[in-house]
RNA sequence: GUCAUGGUAGCUCAACUGGAUAGAGCAUCCGCCUUCUAAGCGGAGGGUUGUGAGUUCAAGUCUCACUCGUGACACCA
């Protein structure tokens, strides 16, 4: 049922001002329940009807049907028209009971995919609480436009290649040793990176050196080969232990090096084009015209570059998944790399550069400092998890000791916890990294929503998890109301979370539901025998189906009992 | 310096894209477990929405200027 239009239809006889559609359009929700349910400001008649607004609504009021109504009221120049609960309630109810899952999916996308460049850590490097943000707001992000039936494909854009290698592999020679690597592959790594850049600010000639091996490693040489395939499957291991804890898979772990060779083509076209000049004995893309700096292809040694990948990956990707849209999940500290790839593909004839978004997310800092894998200012995601796991064991040995599986739902409460943390901000937002802030497990926060649900599946289970039919559940008491409007608009809910790429607004939308259904937990008996007692079962199982279908759309879990 | 992005309660953030008395959480204080899980519920205090102008019936939201924070600014990714 559509609430605008049926809203609209009572309007359009009393205005002949206005088009339907315009009517349509102004009408809005009010701000709380007793402002009614959808409200029409009547500011803009006033000009034309020459008349106070409060007059309009009044005179609004006397000529509408309100028979479709509960009552239409004017509250100052406002027309507020209160829903029909006990038909609003059968409705929504039926509706997601009906659904179960599949409540709020939609047909847009129609099988259309999107690839979205996501996580992307470093080989030899360890996955910090900066790599988290491009990891849930991408798996997210394709949960959603699952969803709403797109196709999205999950690529893990790996780091596994660039001038990072020669100073790796230089490292490696002068300090390390394989039976430490092999002990503990990231750590031992990437403490060679950091002695490296340590004392490379004394020995400036190491540069000189990893700049040979890595040009080394880009002309097939054996020894740099090996060494690079063994530092990215040693890497590769410890990545996916975590991606394991954090319930994440990818379509493709195509890193960087898979271009290696598909970037002549892109040289070539460039060429072919005029598009190439020299500069400063560089190879560069002018982009002037978009006001943007010139792009670098090739550095005066003849090595290529990250933006040179890049165009690679996305003709790639283009050719791979025909995408009717393309995803970066990179942090915004990056946009002008994407402005610069979308114009130098652009410039090459692609009109297809129109479906790349770049998706950015703000940074996470330190003491209000950028974290730096090199100056090893690091926050270990592994240790991050640890703690928040930890934390949700002692709460469930002090909350609730009986707790059939407890490390199942330790695991799913601290690390969901961590990541309803990561998502539930605009993206945009910068945050100053604070453990405690992070695992925290009360108000708004992951473990919130998540005892809403376990407290939802707890009423169900002690009413014998009855069938409820999902016709007729009429539940007229006022105490739900919020609770089943708030359902109703989880459609709408999801659609605007991909039409912003914003993962927060279904987050916001779980902390309200579960929010408005604690209130009504808290002041409602519900296992009452009374008339409406299946309509409430009908309501806790809605809010039970819709919550953790939320939380799933986020990659959080949502356990039963907690 | 240029561009981007932000500035809302002590702290962290909302505000349905221009509408009604700017709302939550944390922290502080008070109340509620012989009733379905107290990871909860109810209540109190806390605001010149960075500053100044402008547009509008209406501005946290749009325009301009200024200001502070953060980030990017060709041989890193």
């Amino acid at each position: 049922m559509d609430y605008k239009q049926q809203v609209t239809d009572a309007l359009v006889p009393t205005l002949t001002d206005l088009t339907p559609d315009e009517i349509k359009t102004k009408i809005e929700q009010p701000k709380t329940s007793k402002q009614g349910d959808l409200a029409f400001p009547t500011f803009t008649l006033a000009k034309i009807m020459h008349k106070a607004p409060q007059m309009i609504a009044g005179e609004i009021v006397e000529k509408i049907d309100q028979s479709n109504f509960e009552k239409v009221v004017a509250m100052g120049p406002y027309v507020n028209f209160f829903f029909k609960k006990a038909a609003f309630s059968a409705d929504i109810l039926g509706q997601v009971l009906t659904d179960g899952a599949d409540f709020g999916n939609a047909k847009i996308g129609e099988q259309g995919q999107v690839p979205i460049d996501m996580s992307s850590p470093n080989i030899a490097k360890p996955i910090s609480m900066g790599h988290l943000r491009s990891t849930v707001i991408g798996n997210s992000l394709a949960n959603i436009l699952t969803k709403i039936d797109y196709k999205p494909v999950k690529i893990n854009h790996l780091g596994d290649w660039g001038t990072q290698f020669g100073k790796l592999i230089t490292a490696y020679k002068m300090w390390g040793s394989e039976a430490e690597v092999k002990a503990d592959p990231i750590n031992n790594l990437l403490k060679y990176y950091v002695r490296f850049h340590k004392e490379d600010v004394d020995h400036p000639e190491m540069d000189d050196v990893a700049r040979d091996w890595f040009k080394k490693l880009e002309n097939g040489d054996e020894e740099a080969l090996a060494l690079w395939k063994w530092f990215r499957s040693e890497s590769l291991k410890a990545f996916k232990k975590i991606y394991e804890r954090l319930d994440i898979d990818f379509d493709s772990f195509k890193g960087e090096a898979f271009y290696n060779d598909k970037m002549d083509e892109i040289v070539d076209i460039l060429e072919s084009k005029g598009l190439l000049h020299e500069s400063q004995g560089a190879e560069v893309v002018d982009l002037s015209k978009y006001d943007l700096n010139p792009a670098l292809i090739k550095k005066s040694d003849g090595a290529t570059l990250y933006i040179t990948r890049d165009l690679a990956a996305a003709l790639y990707r283009k050719r791979t998944y025909d995408f009717v849209q393309s995803l970066y999940v990179v942090g915004n500290e990056q946009t002008n790399h994407f402005k610069q790839l979308k114009a130098v593909l652009k410039e090459m004839g692609f009109d297809w550069s129109d479906q790349i978004h770049h998706i950015p997310f703000g940074l996470i800092t330190q003491g209000g400092k950028k974290l730096s894998t090199r100056s090893g200012r690091v926050i270990l995601l592994d240790k991050v998890l640890d703690d928040a796991v930890a934390l949700a064991h002692k709460q469930i040995e002090e909350k609730n000791p009986d707790l059939a599986d407890k490390d199942a739902v330790a695991d799913a409460v601290g690390i969901g916890a961590v990541v309803f943390h990561d998502l539930k901000n605009e993206r945009m937002n910068n945050f100053d990294f604070n453990l405690e802030e992070v695992v925290r497990f009360e108000g708004e926060t992951g473990p919130y929503v998540q005892y809403a649900h376990a407290r939802a599946e707890s009423i169900l289970r002690k009413a014998g998890s009855p069938a409820i039919a999902a016709d007729g559940q009429a539940l007229s008491d006022p105490a739900a109301w919020d609770t089943l409007k708030l359902l109703s608009e989880f459609p709408t809910i999801v659609v605007r979370a991909s039409d912003e790429y914003e993962p927060s607004v279904v987050a916001k939308y779980a902390i309200h539901l579960a929010k408005a259904f604690n209130k009504y937990y808290g002041n409602t008996k519900i296992l009452v025998e009374d008339d409406e007692l299946h309509a409430r079962l009908a309501l806790v199982k809605s809010v039970s189906i819709v919550l953790k279908e939320a939380l799933r759309l986020l990659g959080v879990k949502a356990p039963d009992e907690m």
